[in-house]
DNA sequence: CCACGATGTATCGGACCGATACATCGCACC
DNA sequence: GGTGCGATGTATCGGTCCGATACATCGTGG
């Protein structure tokens, strides 16, 4: 999950670890918390190694002398390169379990610029589908194995249940709208790219925005 | 997290590997999906080597013969012991950061009653505010930051910051609960939920119930 | 003058997951 | 009468990710 938020994110931009985390943590604020350096920085020694990304210290052009003295450690600027792209394709493409979890369908959706519309609609479906059965078993739970369980665990139920509820009325929303053609069908190609294309697709959700 | 679960369901009654992650799925259903068995056997025998549970081979007490032809392994069967129930006090009572991510709160949730008032209404406070937290960083997100990234990252913000506001209602319902004296009420939805009998709350005193 | 917070890179131990393996039992289906 | 299949049951292994920790630089304000 890591290596496609990097691989992503990297396609927007180069950047350095502390900047990656922080353009982490906002593309996936919804869903995670933080991301741990403990994770970043092997994850990115993973994807040097295998080719994705390339490392380049950021060593000013402009030093002339600076003789060392304090052995300054510089930035390091990671780019991702042509096979890096062609990974993140892969990646994005290819659904499985793992893509209908929690985190997992957060960061594929948070790359949905990126994605055809036929991948949308599956993932979409296929987190609809997750999210049916797991409340499912919520009913079953508040309804049969009600009385073996104490009320707080039923609470706890209950509110699991309506965000169930709320989840998949979401999910068929965003369905629909794929459905109705307005869908974006971005460009994903990048080798025209300087950094940021200024894309804007379509509105994905509903129109009204009933927040104050 | 798994341990304090455990040794939670462990009071109510003696289990097996098996039954103890049935119930473990059930119990905390609504955050978490299921708990692995790579998870759940080496935490047993963890617990089992702190002195916290102990083990017990379940072999048929009626076996007269059955001169072990076939090696046949009984089931396992965990019990709690004197200082696994001190420690499962122990750790329902401290609260921490870990307290108030998802999954760490709703675990401390499941177990609320066999938790004391003070530390319940400590946990749903704290709780809030995290929320409260993510929620101000999603609505900075939409209101300054929202140029910068694409329609389905904003829509992902949109449906977080949402679903922060419907669980910080929900957590002020339950404080105004606990500082009431009740139980958790049921809120008038319609949608979620079957059959709801007020089944009797822990009462506002101290929990302590042992399962027939 | 220096404390403090932001920026920045990095490692280590541990928790947890997903895949896998293997064995028994009862029951439906042919 | 056989046979396959799903539920029950115990267990390990590799890998991902987190939380704590360490250390260094820089600008700003008291």
């Amino acid at each position: 999950m890591l290596e496609l938020a990097i691989l992503g994110l990297l396609q927007e931009a180069p950047m350095h670890g502390y900047e990656l985390r922080k353009e982490l943590t906002a593309k996936l604020g919804a869903i995670r918390a933080a991301i741990s350096y403990g994770s970043l920085y092997p994850t990115l020694r993973r994807l040097q190694a295998a080719g994705w990304i390339t490392e380049a210290d950021e060593t000013p052009a402009t030093a002339e002398e600076v003789p060392a003295l304090t052995s300054r450690r510089g930035r390091v600027v990671y780019t991702i390169t042509a096979e890096g792209k062609e990974r993140f394709a892969q990646l994005i493409a290819q659904t499985g379990p793992e893509t209908y979890g929690d985190t997992g369908f957060g960061v594929h959706f948070a790359f949905f610029s990126r994605t055809d519309r036929a991948t949308r609609l599956r993932i979409l479906e296929g987190r609809r589908r997750t999210i049916e059965e797991r409340r499912e078993g919520l009913r079953d739970m508040l309804g049969r194995a009600a009385e073996r369980l104490d009320a707080y665990t039923l609470e706890l139920q209950r509110h699991g249940l309506e965000a169930c509820e709320r989840e998949v009325r979401w999910l068929e929303e965003l369905i629909a709208n794929e459905r109705s053609g307005r869908a974006p069908t971005v460009p994903v190609d990048g080798t025209a790219g300087g950094p940021r294309q200024d894309k804007s697709p379509p509105p994905p959700g509903e129109t009204r925005t009933e927040r104050p």
